[in-house]
DNA sequence: CCTACCGATCGGTAGG
DNA sequence: CCTACCGATCGGTAGG
């Protein structure tokens, strides 16, 4: 009610009533970033067509038009989620393997992989990231070899992991197929875990380890101490 | 141009002209029919919202309106595609099981189920699933429940299988999480796999069972003849 | 970013 | 199953 404009630095903070959203122009970026928001979850729950750009507005507090000072068409906000999405991804997995060990074993490095890839789709992130999985066909040509590129990226670390693993003969399935399956069940889980269940991410992502690696035990196959064979 | 409604008995078949498609009362399953193909297709390849009835009457050879003469509504439809989808599935699924010997291993068991999903999915009538897979959210809650109890059935023979695989030590994931990482493996396969690729049915299915299971061979993890100790 | 608005399209229906 | 139509909603825009 009082203090209107007052993000001054002069300005005394108050403990009641919410700093106002300012329409000038340093708040742009956070309007921007509201009706992304916004639209990702509402693209998440109903699906892209079933969706209005009056609803989106809405949730972001603004009339019918609004959205369209911010992006060009409905299709570009869908373009834009997804894009932030797997921009924050890529950085997001490049810091969780910055974070692993540089003698750590593959089956650590999938580990890690997979934890995070749990992250990104149940974190507080989380509806960005689905959005792209889900409706990609809403796309146009252009747009998804823009998101394309970027899933490239996101994916390329899988690999040396997965290529070391079959070596080992703790992986028995072609290394781009098995990719392929165990991003599959991963993405899948967005179809029904529920982060507030009982069932921790830490839990959720060893889980689907021991699924795809069997025991998760350090020696392979729970042989005795005798070593395993390393192929050439 | 002649011949019309000549289906009767006695008209003689020309190789020439198609048969025509009569409006009358003998037709209408197979005018149903051609809409619940029609919409699956379409469904499939846009998303439900992003699909006119306009569009589905189209795809049948119909005028605007006439798919209400069929189907209450859109939604209606939508419903129909999955039902009818489901009820096919848990129809040939347990063919396959009955056509597995009785003393078949679990992951023979499991290789018929792995095989048989991949058929429904990229199988001729390789629509109807997938619009139930991804199309979830647009169902009505009552719809929901009709379809969930299908799926249930659909999902019931997996369970036994697992337990048995899990009780080896051949499955190293709780069963009721291997069953949900599992089928997201196999059912994101509709976003990557092309039938009329390089890669058959069988070798897909071979590849999923070997990352799930480990090698393929009838010794469990390679060890010699040694029998391996089986939990009480 | 809002107001006021446009043309197009949508699901669905009455009557035949 | 077609014809002709209705009210509602949609993405998007001009002007401020």
């Amino acid at each position: 009610m009082d203090a209107q404009g007052t993000d001054s630095p002069e300005a005394p903070r108050r403990a009641r009533g919410r700093p106002r959203k300012l329409p000038d122009a340093r708040d742009e970026g956070n309007r921007r970033r509201e009706l992304l928001r916004g639209a990702a979850r509402l693209f998440r729950s109903r699906g892209f067509a079933a969706v209005s750009t009056r609803d989106i507005a809405a949730a972001a507090g603004m009339q019918s038009g609004s959205p369209f000072y911010h992006f060009e068409s409905k299709s570009a906000l869908l373009h834009a989620v997804m894009h932030e999405g797997m921009e924050h991804a890529v950085r997001s997995q490049q810091a969780a393997l910055d974070g692993v060990r540089a003698d750590a074993l593959p089956q650590e490095r999938l580990a890690a992989l997979v934890r995070h890839h749990f992250e990104i789709l149940f974190g507080p992130e989380g509806d960005f990231i689905p959005v792209m999985l889900y409706e990609w066909r809403s796309l146009t040509q252009e747009q998804r070899h823009s998101i394309a590129r970027l899933k490239a990226v996101y994916e390329a670390p899988w690999m040396p992991v997965l290529q070391a693993l079959h070596q080992q003969g703790r992986l028995c399935t072609a290394p781009p197929l098995a990719r392929l399956f165990i991003l599959g069940a991963l993405n899948w889980a967005v179809q029904w875990y529920r982060p507030d269940g009982p069932l921790s991410l830490d839990a959720l992502a060893q889980q689907a380890l021991a699924l795809f690696l069997g025991p998760p035990a350090a020696e392979p196959f729970h042989l005795p101490a005798q070593p395993l064979e390393t192929p050439a």
